[in-house]
This record gives C-alpha cells, structure tokens and sequence, in this order.
RNA sequence: GUGGCUGUAGCUCAGUUGGUUAGAGCACCGGAUUGUGAUUCCGGGGGUCGCCGGUUCAAGUCCGGUUAGCCACCCCA
C-alpha cells in the first residue's frame, strides 16, 4: 500500500475507466428519461432522519447512515429518493402542472453488508409520475424500463419485467382471510420458495383454518400468466369476491393494451410471484429480472398511491420505479454491452519537432473548438514513440505534422483500425477532419499520395 | 446481525520440512528508436508479505486474535 487510507468499506473509488462506465449508465438513464417527457429533479444528500423513519419505521434506522449533527439534528444520508420527492412534490401540489414526471439519478447510501452487486453508496435511477391514477402512468413507467434496457443494448431475451398487482393480492387473499391478515400472509407468501412447506403451513394456520387449503390456493393464483387464465380463475370464486376480482381484471386489460401499444409486450410477463417489499404499494408492482445466468433484479416498483399524502400532506396518486447502477452495470458487462474506450481521443497529433509545432497546434485547438476530442505529446518525442502513445490512448486517427507536411501546408491523416493513410491539405481542415471522423478517410484515391 | 472462503508489487500469482538481501508475468517509466502504433530486446521504479501478538536461534511460512474483501443468509425502501 503506497498510503495507509483506504475508502471505506462499501464506497468506491472511481478511476477514469469506472467513472467513464458510470457516466455511461447515467447517459442511457437521463437520454431515456429525457426522451418520455420526464424532467431531472435533485434533492438534499442529507435529510432529517424521521423523513425516513416515518415511511420505513424505526427498523430501518439500522440500515441508515445516521447521526447527530452539530446543532443537535438527528439526521440521515439519504437511503432512498421517495420520501425527498413526496416532500417536494407535496409541497407544491396545488402548482404542479399534472402529469408530474420527474426523474433523477443519486447517490444513495445504505449502511449494510457489501456482497456482488451491492455497495453501502450506489447510484439509482427513479422516474416517478405522480397526479396520474389511470393505468397510463403504470403503462409509461414500465415503458420506460424497458426503453432504458433497450437503449443499453439489452434484448428482450435477456431481460423480463414481471408484473403483479398488490390490489389483486389483497381482493384475492380478503376472500379467504381475516382483512388484517391480509399483510402476514403476503409476507409469507413472499417466501415461499425459500421455506419448507411443512414451516410455511405452521405459519398460514395463525391465519386460517384450512393452511392446506389455503396454500394450494395461492400456488394456483401464482401459477396464472394471462388475464384469460386469472378470469376462469375468478369465475369459481364466491358472489362479493368475484365481482371485485373481475372488475380488477377490466384495469389490466387497459393496462396490457396500452403496454402492447408501447410495443414492450415481449419483456412483459404476467407474474404475480411478484409481492416482495409491497409495504406502501397500491396496485401494479413490478420488478425487471435478468432472464438468465444470475436472475438478477435489475428494477423494480409500481404504484404508491397513499404515500405522498403520508409524507408530503397532499393526495397525490402516484407511481415509479427504481433502478441500480451496480446490478445494471454487471449485467451490461457479462454481455460485452459496456462501450470500449471511453476516453479515447478522435485524433491524436504526431508533432516532427519544435519548428512544426505552431502549426500541429493552430490545428488541434481549431479542431477542439469544433468539438473534437484531439491529444498531442505534452514534450518533444521521436515519431515512434509518438505513434506508440497515440495506440495506447485508444486514438482512432494520427494526425502527422512533420517537417515535409507542414512546409506543404498538410497534414497527413492515419486510420489506425486499417493502417490507411491520406494527406489533406490543412485548408479547411477542420470540416475535413469532422467528415473523417464521422466516415473515415475517403476512399477517393485523387485524395491519396503515395 | 449469522456463517463459509480468502489477504505476498497497481493486477494475476509463485515462494520448498520455518533458514541469507522476497520472486515472475502483465502494467507503468526510461532506452535501443528524430518518419510510423498492439511484435522484439535492454534497463528502472514500485513490497512494513493486511494488522497486532505468540512459539522459535530464526516466521511470508506455524498458532491466536483482529481487520478488510468475496460468497451465501437476513434485508432490499
């Protein structure tokens, strides 16, 4: 170790090359988000800490990076976006033009036990619409996942948004269990695969008679794929329940149309598997898996139409989702999806020597005020060496300034990918230069000289 | 918070039953090389062997503790 400090456990430190996949990630975030119509909103890094007590409750505070600030504040790093936006949504939501779409890219922080794809301090995308309740909010949300996925370079072979709805759940369980077990069972339900029958059926009997009964219900529920399938379901279900359940399915098939519009049905999948973490969801919730290898989550959210009212103090239906850069970022990686280079340079200037080196810089300032991301060797070097530097900064052209180019007044251009080069005079260079990088040297042989 | 595995150069790792001044490849810097880049050759910098303690004439090596990382559980807003 060249100095004792480390970053602490959980932070990284970003190095050119990190800083440029990141900045990567956050590209295809805002370029989506911008695309849709959402609009880039921030908030405070630290906030009071029963901001996030108050949606998450006391239990989370173990998970939080808090502390008490020189004034005596109890105070917090942000875990989460949502509570910041229902404050300032909630603030202004008399004002607030509606749809309100808003997105953002943060740091967020969580004080845990670091493991793949997981870090104390990460980066999330959220893109939230609030004031919509109709299911064109939920249909543009998850569009908007999908659209960033496929930005990044992911096909729908590679990728599924799963789609459920706590409001069926909670229609569905209310016409077998007591309405205030309706909670307990989901959270049993959430562990299903991970438990042993024998324990899942311990627990469902503190909430019915029949657990037995009860549990092949539910594997029945969460075996339904389509809205054709959940209504020959519904249809067996008792007078009161039915109708409910039946009306609920008019919602979805709004929703699966508008998504078929949207032209994502194919990385939408009915699954109502989906139940983890619904404490303040409303109705549709999904979360975005990896199809394969890992099946990692790489997004997930829905609607959370009651918490603004709890955190801001104004109703305000509202819907998002949020999206990590660490599980996004390893996906992109094993896939080969990460660009190459960069940080490299369109052009990098091969300079003879001192008397070529006003003209060698007349031109690389020329080309940079155009836009064009040009390097030179900062001392005198052979050309060699030079050539050398120019591969290693991933350069995709030489432009050569030596002594018989200059005195002609051109600079003579090499296509590193072929080896070709092309001498252009260095009049007009720069739009020359700017069609070269855009096309590659022309093909022209009048343009050659050899 | 619980458990398993792992810490030797920036990276990947070697290092004999414990035995002189701890090595290699890659990477980096310089040179061969003042007109042409992923090849080649030569040289250079860079290590408190994670940290603390113990056993021993002697510890990178053995023992204990600790810390960090990886993986799984928990959690996932």
């Amino acid at each position: 170790m060249a100095s004792h400090f480390q970053s602490l456990p959980g932070f990284r430190d970003f190095y050119p090359e990190e800083c440029a996949v990141r900045n990567h990630i956050f590209r295809l975030w805002r370029q989506a988000a911008v695309r849709f119509g959402f609009v880039e909103w921030d908030a405070p890094v630290l906030e009071p800490l029963e901001l996030f007590t108050e949606k998450s409750g006391e239990e989370i505070r173990r998970q939080l990076f808090e502390f008490t600030d020189k004034g005596g504040r109890a105070v917090s790093l942000r875990p989460e976006m949502t509570p910041s936006l229902a404050r300032m949504v909630g603030a202004k939501a008399a004002s607030l033009r509606r749809p309100v779409k808003w997105f953002c890219a943060s740091e967020n922080f969580r004080y845990e036990r670091m493991q793949k794809g997981r870090g104390r301090s990460f980066y999330q995308f959220n893109a939230d619409i609030l004031g919509e309740a109709g299911c064109g909010a939920d249909a543009e949300i998850i569009a908007l996942v999908v659209e960033i996925f496929r930005e990044a370079g992911l096909k729908a072979a590679d990728a599924v948004v799963r789609l459920s709805d706590r409001d069926l759940w909670v229609d569905f369980l209310a016409a077998r269990v007591a309405q205030e077990s309706v909670i307990g069972v989901l959270s049993i339900v959430d562990k299903l695969e991970r438990e042993p029958k024998e324990s899942i059926l311990e627990k469902l009997a503190a909430h019915t008679k029949d657990p037995a009964g009860l549990l092949g219900e539910i594997q029945a529920f969460l075996k339904l794929r389509c809205v054709a399938d959940m209504r020959a379901f519904f249809e067996t279900f008792p007078e009161g329940a039915r109708e409910k359940l039946l009306a609920r399915l008019v919602e979805w098939d709004a929703l699966l149309a508008r998504l078929d519009g949207l032209g994502v049905t194919d990385w939408v999948q009915v699954d109502l598997g989906i139940v983890r973490g619904l404490a303040y969801y409303t109705g549709f919730v999904f979360e975005a898996f990896e199809r394969s290898g890992e099946g990692r989550a790489l997004a997930g959210g829905g609607r959370y139409d009651d918490l603004v009212a709890k955190l801001g103090g104004a109703e305000m239906p509202a819907c998002g989702f949020g999206m990590g850069d660490m599980t996004l970022r390893l996906a992109l990686e094993e896939r080969g999806l990460l660009p190459q280079f960069l940080n490299a340079p369109d052009f990098y200037a091969v300079i003879g020597g001192a008397a070529e080196q006003k003209a060698a810089l007349a031109d690389v300032s020329a080309l940079r005020e155009a836009g064009l991301r040009v390097e030179y060797p900062l001392k005198e070097a052979a050309f060699g060496k030079q050539f050398k530097q120019a591969a290693a900064a991933g350069a995709a052209f030489a432009l050569i300034y030596g002594p018989e180019e200059v005195a002609a007044n051109q600079v003579k251009v090499k296509d590193f990918t072929s080896g070709k080069e092309t001498t252009f005079s260095r009049e007009g260079i720069v739009e020359r230069l700017l069609a070269v990088r855009s096309f590659g040297l022309p093909k022209d042989p009048c343009h050659g000289h050899n």
